[in-house]
Parts: C-alpha cells; structure tokens; sequence
RNA sequence: CGGGGUGUAGUAUAUCGGUAGUAUGCAUGUUUUGGGAACAUGAGGGCCGGGUUCGAUUCCCGGCACCCCGACCA
C-alpha cells in the first residue's frame, strides 16, 4: 500500500488521556483511535495486525481440529437462566437491551450457554464427538473500570473455543491439546518466551484453570513462576498444599507482575448438563458431554505485544503479526528516486511481499521517524545516494545499523 | 461500586473575573531535502445546563465525559 493513500496520520504527542504505552504507541501511530472509554476502532494498520493475530490461532486452532464458527451477539436470555448466569448479581458484566415490545435481550460476554446450546442441535450420538468449535466474536462486557489501553475494555474481540468430548478423558487429552497449541500461539506472536503456563483457581469443576501470563510491568496480575519447571501459580492458589501438589517450594519461585493473555478451563458437565445436551453412547445409554472452554484475548494480545516489543522510538513487531513486511521509504524526490522506488514496490508486490511505500513528498527525517513509531520489520531506504552504489539500503526495525546490498540480494532474502 | 483528579483550537498545553496565548498539525507561497526544516500569510478554541456578577472560560451548584488509586473481573 502507497502511504500517500493511507488516510491515517502519525502523532509526535500522546493523548492526554492515555497513560499506558499501548494505547500511546498505537494511537500516535495510527493503529486504534479511541470512541470512548474501554472502547477502541481498529484503523487500517491495527486491522492488519489483528488480521494477522487471527491468522496465527486459527492456524493453531484448525490443528487440534477446531472447527470456526461465528456465534450471534444478541443473546437470548433463556438459556442464561437455565445456567443461572442472567441475574446481575450472578454475572455483574451484562450490557442488557431490549426489543421494542420490551423483551429482554444481552450482549455477549462470553458463550458458553449458546454455543451448547448450537452444537446440541447437531449431536446426539458418540459418533458426533468429540467437537471442538471456536470463533472468533465481540465481547461486551460493562467492565466498572476500562483501562490499560486495548488490554481491558467493554469491547473487544475474543477467540473462544469451546470442547465437547464423550468423557473426562477425551476432554484431559483434548485440553493438553489446547495447551500446547496456546504454546505455540505466543511464541509465534513473538512473546513465548515471556508467557507462562500458570495454574489458577479453577472453580467447582476441576481442581485448576490455567492461564497463560506474559511477563509485564503493565500487567494487573501477580503471578509466581518456577523457572526449572517453566511454570508459574497464580497468587490466588499460592497456598502450600496446592504448591506441594504441583512439586513447587516457594523458595525457588519467583514474584512478577503479568498479564493474562489467555485463559483456559475445564467445566466437566456443567453447562452441557444444564441445558440439557446428550448424546447416546455405542452401548444405547444417554450420557452428558463434558466440556472445556478455551479463551484469548485479540486486542489483549496485540496490547501485550506493544508493551513488551517497543523501544523509545516505537513499536517494534514480530514479522509475523507485523501490519506490513517492508516499509519502503523514498529519500529525496528526484524523478530517478521515485522511478527506481516506484519500480522495486511493483516487484514487491509481484512477490507477494506485503509492503507499505512511504512515497510522500516528505523529508528523510519525517519517514524514518515515521518508520520507527509505525514498526515495520524492514525498512528499505532507495535515495540518489543508494542508487549512486547500486544497491538499496535495508535496516531491520530490530538493529540499529542499516545494511547496504543490491536489490537481488533483499529480494532473496525476503 | 468507594475515593481522588481533570475538562481551553485536530493534538499538546499556558494565562485570566474585563476582546484567550504558545507549540504542533492544517491551508497557501517561497526556499529546502539522509533523522520530525526555515520564513511569510491564513483558517481554527473555552464540555452541557443553572447560579453569583455590570461582566464568567475563570467563582459556586448540578449533569456529562475522561483519567488515576482501590474493589470487582463470573
């Protein structure tokens, strides 16, 4: 994409009412503008990020044998009362609407209750199972206090996943699944070696959840991680039965502040008991299937990104939730300049290689401030002086010395 | 939900009970062109409602919005 077309612009000053650095970067960049408070529009950049976010889980969700869907926001109160989840005092995150002739509507926090209810349509054998379902949906929840940007608002986009198996064993098989699909998630998001798989309270159903915590001074959690193990306990089951059932000593763990950039849980029969979903098992008997639900934060995710992989300059991406893989920049304006940039981006594209051509009737100094904040993983400088040697300038967004090498060798390379 | 704070051009901010200033961004022109250029000209502003006052953007009250701390996060 041509940079003149973009119709967002850079800031040099943060807004005066963000104070994290994801939301800082990301706006001054052009990524996300605020609406209100805890809700954020993704602009084309943050868009492409997400976009590539998506990619990544869906890849990993297909994998373990997801199956995508994409469930309604408006939510049908009866089925939450069936699960007792409609009473405000119950779930205190509801936004609630109604239709014109006063029926009770909500907004979706989560789905749990209808994605049951949808799948219950199509099983009713063994040889249905085991389902896995996923989607990726806005969530509303009238959250008291938005704040940190992007990491916690009353809008927001989630993938959940939601299991289905005949038995406890299919479901513990299953969510080691899940667990090592979310592995592979945050390391190919760029922050795996920062995010740790962290036993939490797990409710009535099973004896823990696990939740997926990234290392971060911007994060709201504390968590205590084993280092040997490469685990970590949530400080709401830092308890010493549950650290000796776990083989931890609190000795060698060690306190941090982190976020949770995913969340899984194992939920047994309850919600599919509760709204009355069976399946006949190969003996005739009817049985209940027995669930997992398996969550991540979109916006959340990206957030964290932005938190740990930045410098004072801008955000710096991982290449692959990066919104473009080059950035081109024209430095000078001179018809050889613009005709030689002109024709490397038509390559570019040629290749498939997604690009972002900075070809404004700017001053060096602007794009390469530009360049910095908006994060690209490679920027590549054509100028009279490039074109003087025959090659084309290339810097990674991770170093700090640019490389010179012929266009033949960047196109290898890339 | 409890406590605290703030609302001034697109953005960031200053000042003031008496015609609201700066920077940046924007528009036009000239000169510039490897790390957010220089000059000139121009457009652009007091959250909403009420009160006090000769006069309110400023003081007071109410509302709304936003921010921070805490609680909450099924």
């Amino acid at each position: 994409m041509k940079q003149s077309q973009l119709f967002t612009k850079t800031r040099k000053e943060a807004p005066a009412d963000e104070v994290s650095k994801n939301a800082q970067l990301l706006i001054r960049a052009g990524f996300i503008q605020k609406e209100m408070a805890g809700v954020y529009d993704y602009l084309p950049l943050g868009l492409r990020v997400i976009e590539n976010i998506k990619k990544i889980i869906r890849q990993e969700m297909n994998m373990i044998g997801g199956q995508e869907v994409s469930l309604s926001t408006l939510q049908d109160p009866e089925i939450w009362k069936k699960t007792d989840r409609w009473d405000d005092t119950k779930v205190d995150v509801w936004f609630k609407t109604k239709l014109k002739n006063d029926t009770e509507l909500g907004l979706g926090c989560t789905h749990e209750e209808p994605m049951t209810r949808m799948v219950s349509e199509y099983v009713h054998s063994y040889k249905d199972l085991p389902l896995y379902t996923y989607q990726f949906q806005t969530k509303f929840r009238n959250e008291t206090r938005a704040k940190s940007g992007i990491m916690r608002g009353r809008e927001f986009l989630m993938k959940d996943m939601y299991s289905f198996d005949t038995t406890q064993e299919g479901l513990d098989a299953f969510y080691e699944k899940a667990i090592s699909a979310y592995k592979n998630i945050y390391d190919r998001a760029g922050i795996g070696d920062k995010t740790y798989l962290t036993f939490a309270s797990g409710g009535m159903f099973s004896k823990f959840s696990h939740e997926f915590q990234t290392i971060c001074d911007a994060g709201e959690d504390h968590i205590f991680i084993d280092e040997s193990k490469n685990m970590a306990v949530n400080d709401e089951v830092m308890q010493d039965e549950i650290l000796q059932d776990l083989g931890m000593t609190r000795e060698t763990l060690v306190q941090k502040k982190s976020i949770e950039v995913g969340n899984i849980f194992k939920y047994g029969t309850r919600y599919t008991e509760e709204l009355g979903m069976r399946f006949t098992d190969e003996e005739g008997n009817v049985k209940t299937p027995v669930t997992g639900a398996y969550g991540i934060g979109i916006g959340r995710l990206m957030g964290t990104i932005v938190e740990l992989l930045s410098d004072e300059r801008g955000i710096v991406w991982p290449e692959s939730v990066a919104p473009f893989r080059v950035h081109l920049l024209s430095v000078g304006n001179s018809p050889e300049v613009t005709f030689a940039c002109d024709t490397l981006y038509e390559k570019l594209k040629t290749l498939g290689v997604e690009t972002l051509y900075d070809d404004r009737e700017l001053r060096p100094g602007e794009k390469f401030a530009d360049s910095d904040l908006i994060g690209i993983p490679y920027r590549v400088v054509v100028s009279e002086k490039t074109l003087a040697g025959g090659v084309i300038e290339v810097k990674k967004r991770t170093e700090e010395k640019a490389e010179m090498m012929s266009e033949e060798e960047f196109l290898r390379k890339i």
